[in-house]
DNA sequence: ACCTGAACACCGTTCAAGT
DNA sequence: ACCTGAACACCGTTCAAGT
């Protein structure tokens, strides 16, 4: 219980170091462009001392992923707290995943990298379940809502059907969807013109096929999101876009 | 349009081999185990007749990659044909690609890692350009499917939704939904007991969002992809399973 | 003409020596 | 007590020498 000490506090912000430097190199120069001697150049210590924060390079990656998805659950669990129907509820979770990935699309990129095996095989068992871990209490969150919705009656489900089966497909239309848009295929090509619309919207899709109630076509999602977006996510929000935040059109008077 | 010489066939031969070798030793030790010298022992050559066939280790994971594709394409195709409605042809699709994921786990896990940066960072333009193509391709005989839905009558879209937003959405989930399978989180805990199921149920409920009639209130899927199971991919799932083969039921008469 | 494996460059990881 | 960087092991890639 005791204030951290000189030391530790530089051990801390040494660690900063090390991640951000890792981080601007995986995105620069890649997986195999990130050395353990690139990181001990930009940080100004030798390769040695990365040693005394991580066992491997691959732990550094999984430290940078832990974080971002952290972040990522922060995003969840505020968008949670949604005031509205449950439906609206998950609608923000859609809507902060979505800036999210608009904001951060390099970190979303290290948390693929990091899901591949490729890197994985080599961190630890400790790290890899970290990871798990908040990714189930992110599943978890979502779950929360569907049993709610269940229990308000804005939702049947069949006998066989958990709660958990809702938000697992949820889950892989997102990370599926985001995924494929990370890879950047070609979509113009066939008329897909905002992959993200589509991915949220075929979540949309997937919660009227349930019967969730409003469904989406009594009830204006895309509004929701609005408002959620400026609600929960104003900061996030206005980093992002242009015109279409309400705060510059409200200067612009 | 010479048949071949002795010479080129013994190359495909060597490749094939060189192929078999790097997809036994990605599985047994991973990316990392996978290393040019291991190959050149297992098929008794040196390295650098390696080097002959392709360009870097990670265009020998590339190759491998667009077989396992190109297998998983012909599934596609072979279940596009089934005779019947156009979302039961869906429904066979679907059937061919959890029967390629079950019987051929390894080989969606490989698929996986190359689709991670990681590798594909490494490899060619062309090899990436070819694994693309493919993927396109079968999201094309997807979409192909809906329009013919739409020009049925058995679907109406929204203006501003393309055929290939439906195909993106149902690809979104099997791949998402397959890679978390893959990476074996704890689904008993959350009462997920059948996650290739719960998958499948996922693609049935966004289509009946979308109201692509006959809806699964309406008509029997399970044993739409009976039948297709039997009648195009037979082989495939007489390999897959013991009890519930008809075969071997008949057998047992 | 084709194959080999020594040689090279590079990287992750360790640890004896230094402060 | 902590940091350094030389040293080591290993791997991808090349290419001169061999058949």
């Amino acid at each position: 219980m005791e204030a951290l000490t000189r030391k530790q506090r530089e051990l801390i912000e040494r660690e900063d170091l090390i991640l951000q430097a890792a981080h601007d190199l995986l995105l620069e120069r890649g997986y195999h462009g990130l050395t353990m001697e690139r990181i001990a150049k930009a940080i100004e210590y030798s390769k040695g001392t990365i040693y005394q924060h991580f066992r491997c390079k691959e732990e550094v990656i999984s430290a940078l992923a832990s974080r971002y998805l952290e972040k990522q659950l922060a995003m969840t669990e505020r968008a949670a707290s949604y005031e509205g129907r449950t439906r609206e509820r998950i609608a923000a979770i859609g809507e902060g995943l979505e800036i999210f990935i608009r904001l951060h699309p390099d970190e979303v990129r290290i948390l693929q990298i990091i899901k591949s095996e490729t890197v994985s095989e080599k961190a630890s068992e400790e790290c890899q379940a970290a990871m798990k871990a908040v990714e189930f209490q992110a599943m978890a969150t979502v779950a929360a809502i569907v049993h709610a919705a269940v229990l308000d009656g804005d939702l049947e489900l069949a006998p066989d059907t958990p709660p958990e089966a809702v938000s697992f497909g949820l889950w892989a239309i997102v990370s599926g969807g985001h995924a494929n848009i990370l890879r950047d295929l070609p979509f113009q090509e066939v008329r897909i013109g905002d992959p993200y619309a589509v991915t949220m919207n075929t979540c949309d899709i997937l919660l009227d096929g349930y019967g969730w109630r409003p469904l989406s076509t009594e009830w204006d999602y895309a509004r929701t999101r609005e408002r959620a977006r400026w609600t929960l996510f104003a900061k996030e929000a206005r980093r992002l876009c242009g015109e279409e935040c309400p705060v510059r059109a409200a200067e612009a008077r």
